[in-house]
DNA sequence: ACCTGAACACCGTTCAAGT
DNA sequence: ACCTGAACACCGTTCAAGT
């Protein structure tokens, strides 16, 4: 587990390993488990001392969720990165999006929960970082006016989808493949100049 | 408080009184002061008493969920109601529920939050009464052929972007009047016969 | 049938004390 | 500077006992 200093009173990286931890408990167990005595205890820690990496359980919580944006950011970069036209790549954005929800439910929903400001300085620069990549495939295919808005369009259709389908608020009947297909056109028609 | 049998060792009707008490949490201190103990605490019962009318905190949870749901449905129904063509209902029923959200962020936030498959009899019937809703509108605005998929692109669109802006993960650069305008046409222009 | 009170195993946070 | 252990006020759930 701990790679310098395993026998040594103080951790080294106490702040890094309870993010890590905190990352495979959602990965195993889901939001329910995570908790900041859980990631302690997984980290080799007493529940006292993340106090010292951070404040309150929501700044860690804000730490991870802000790992799921880097992860997502990088997912969403390899699917734009296999299609050629500006089009192409937001579609393909948009199925990146829909299939990083679906594969990382708990994380994702970490990522999306929290209602609070959330000041972690990683988490606001990796949300940055998401919503500029948005705005790039945006401006590509549907050009430069009314970007922010057409972005936020963009993102709401595809957050939706995949948060309706993670909390499964979705009738059982509707053919979910069905509704990803009409939504892939529909991200470009939405932004397109009127017709 | 209590209307009758004030005095009794019985409560009557504790189980609806633990829903209001809980919707009157919710309204007041959020989903953070939401818990079981709380709930019986204002209804007037010990923190034991609610096990024999919900089995599960989730089960409790899913009841106040159902409740919102039902005014949901009410809300849109009256956004509809005051518009004449089919593509303005559909449109005022997306701004309502924006509204909705947007005023009642708890609750709301409490109708989509859990991922749990919820069997709470009266949370899938408010659920399927607000599904149905969305059917009858979009194949109004659009016609019968392929309406769920229809639907669930709607409901993607406004559900998102309702959650975007309730848990503040745009950019405070973006203009949210704006990209709900943008929104409202994109709602009629995504389901509509091809270009 | 319905409710209480005590108990159990959790939780986040605080703080003196240790290294 | 960083960590521990005990303490505090919460939480959901269980269960014998009361009415």
């Amino acid at each position: 587990m701990k790679k310098k200093s395993a026998k040594s009173y103080h951790h080294g990286d106490l702040r890094e390993a309870l993010v890590t931890a905190g990352r495979a408990i959602l990965e195993k167990d889901g939001m329910g488990a995570l908790t900041l005595r859980a990631c302690a205890r997984r980290a080799g820690v007493s529940h006292a001392a993340p106090q010292h990496h951070f404040a309150t359980v929501a700044d860690l919580l804000a730490d991870i969720a802000a790992t799921g944006f880097e992860d997502f950011v990088t997912a969403l970069d390899k699917g734009a990165s296999r299609e050629a036209t500006p089009a192409a790549k937001l579609m393909a954005m948009g199925r990146s999006y829909v299939a990083f929800a679906q594969t990382r439910p708990a994380i994702y929903q970490l990522m999306f929960a929290a209602p609070a400001p959330l000041k972690s300085e990683r988490l606001q620069k990796a949300m940055t970082a998401a919503w500029n990549q948005l705005i790039g495939g945006v401006t590509a295919a549907a050009g430069p006016e009314n970007v922010s808005a057409k972005a936020t369009l963009v993102w709401s259709m595809v957050h939706g989808f995949a948060m309706l389908t993670i909390v499964r608020r979705l009738p059982p009947t509707v053919d979910e493949t069905a509704a990803l297909d009409l939504m892939s056109e529909g991200l470009s028609r939405a932004i397109e100049g009127r017709a």
